[in-house]
DNA sequence: CGCGGAACTATACAAAGGTGTGGGTTCGAC
DNA sequence: GTCGAACCCACACCTTTGTATAGTTCCGCG
């Protein structure tokens, strides 16, 4: 192919690798590895330089050494998940030990890459990243689309929804709430409306995303 | 206390740890170790005589060498998983390599151990992967009963059970299976008997256990 | 102060769900 | 062949749920 080393077309959709190492030849040689294959590959050359210029909402993973300027990857790890960020990490190291890897596979990362490694090694823990990720926005997204209904519900409705997803009858929804049935089924059809669901069963479906 | 070097009285509920090593003083240590906080432990010389001997239903995890005479420790695992037991595993190693604890940890290991480590760390380890099994068996336990529930179930009732689940209503369903309205509440009452719930809702959640 | 949203209630009717009784067929096991 | 299980249907009756219409009260906001 004549455009074997560009990038395929950067949207929202199309995942990005996240190259986060002190080492400009390691930076290089990586993002050159990514060109390859037509993935787009940013380099950063330490956590704060991440932080501050990354797109942290974009899909993609991230590609860390552990022994960082400053900063320590793993911590680094951490300090990603307090943040709210979800991006699969990659692990790579030149001298890194057992406990470290087992910390940060703990931790949740997706692979640990100890040098020297073959950029195959890479390319199969970035492919297993961006599937994870892929996995994880789907799941935020569905959940995010819920949220967003049920934040039209009001509070009634909201303890009359809690209720049917119980299995309780009106009538017991009533006693319980200390109103009438008639008024449970108007509050009832309401939630039914904003959530937009026409059966009970839909319901509890996406009733089980908000924790009920 | 003067019962401190004596293991829990021994149930299906106590959790015991299955020792896998080939050197005798190692397990030995690590017997008295944990007989020195009152929990069972049992020890086996390789794999084929934890297969033989070891009761794999019992609650617990085991502690395993990464190298075993004859099989490798990570393929013993792998081995295991196919066997369909989930008890969790810590690893334990005077010799491995970055490679091996991510092979391991990626194959669901609770943790990886190498040696030196300090008796804290077994034990700490050990905790979790009882607090891991405990988890495994409750899932385990609901999704059997769960499953028990509907084998009890001709195959109409299953069919109606899935468009139930589904939100359709009983006139939806007669159409799709073909048959009469009335014939479906018949099955869909028998459902309801039979999988022991008095609303959908509880219906619904326990067939997510089925995977429908 | 008036307006609108939320919450509540009632009457009335329509639609859906649930149960019981009774009766039918097919098919495989004993 | 007889028996039981699975499957099917209908009539009758009741409960539960859903919807529409209409009106009340309360409260916050401009």
């Amino acid at each position: 192919m004549t455009d074997a080393r560009k990038p395929a077309k950067a949207t929202t959709d199309t995942p990005v690798v996240y190259i986060v190492d002190d080492d400009p030849s390691i930076r290089e040689a990586l993002v050159d590895l990514f060109l390859s294959i037509r993935t787009e590959a940013k380099s950063f050359e330490g956590a704060q330089h991440f932080l501050d210029t990354a797109d942290l909402g974009r899909a993609g993973c991230i590609l860390l050494d552990v022994r960082l300027p400053g900063a320590n990857g793993l911590d680094f790890q951490i300090h990603l998940e307090s943040l709210g960020n979800r991006m699969p990490i990659i692990f790579m190291t030149g001298h890194g030990d057992i406990p470290m890897s087992v910390r940060a596979m703990k931790a949740g990362a997706v692979d640990f890459l100890a040098k020297p490694f073959r950029d195959q090694d890479i390319l199969d823990a970035v492919s297993v990243a961006f599937q994870k990720d892929r996995q994880i926005r789907q799941q935020s997204a569905a959940n995010g689309a819920v949220t967003e209904l049920a934040k039209t519900l009001t509070r009634r409705e909201q303890e009359v929804m809690a209720a049917v997803v119980q299995g309780l009858m009106n009538k017991q929804i009533a006693f319980q709430l200390g109103i009438s049935e008639i008024t449970v089924k108007l509050h009832r059809g309401n939630v039914m409306r904003k959530m937009e669901v026409r059966s009970v069963a839909e319901l509890v479906r996406k009733a089980e995303l908000l924790g009920l």
